[in-house]
DNA sequence: ATTTTGACGACGT
DNA sequence: GACGTCGCCAAAA
């Protein structure tokens, strides 16, 4: 293991600290870390996120606009929108509804 | 070493 | 508001 995973770790960190039945936007994620404009990093790292020890509940990462771009990355088909709803949330074609209102905020909610 | 791509986002048109 | 382009940075080809 290496602590030049730093920023990676940091991904993981703050993803395993969103609430139940909330969710959050890797560009979210990314400002909260610095990064601000490399939320494709934050992808990136959710991607290598299987490598990690921990689990990563990664189906709570979404994008901007919160729809599920990455649940082709999990198992089957729709296991990332069962999980979601799993939480109460609901999503309707790989969009989660009333996403102002489950969207978990690092930078103000987590400090 | 260079090019392409990617779980994104912001801005311009 | 839909669509296109650029920026960001890292990994794979």
């Amino acid at each position: 293991m290496k602590n030049s995973d730093n920023f990676f770790e940091k991904v993981y960190d703050v993803a395993r600290k969103i609430p139940f039945g909330r969710v959050t936007s890797y560009g979210a994620i990314a400002k909260y870390l610095g990064a601000a404009r490399s939320a494709r990093m934050v992808g990136w790292a959710m991607n290598n996120s299987h490598n990690q020890e921990l689990e990563v509940p990664a189906h709570r990462v979404v994008n901007r606009i919160g729809l599920l771009t990455g649940k082709h990355h999990f198992q089957g088909t729709n296991l990332m929108q069962q999980l979601l709803e799993n939480e109460g949330i609901v999503v309707v074609d790989n969009q989660i509804q009333d996403f102002d209102k489950v969207f978990w905020n690092p930078s103000e909610e987590l400090r």
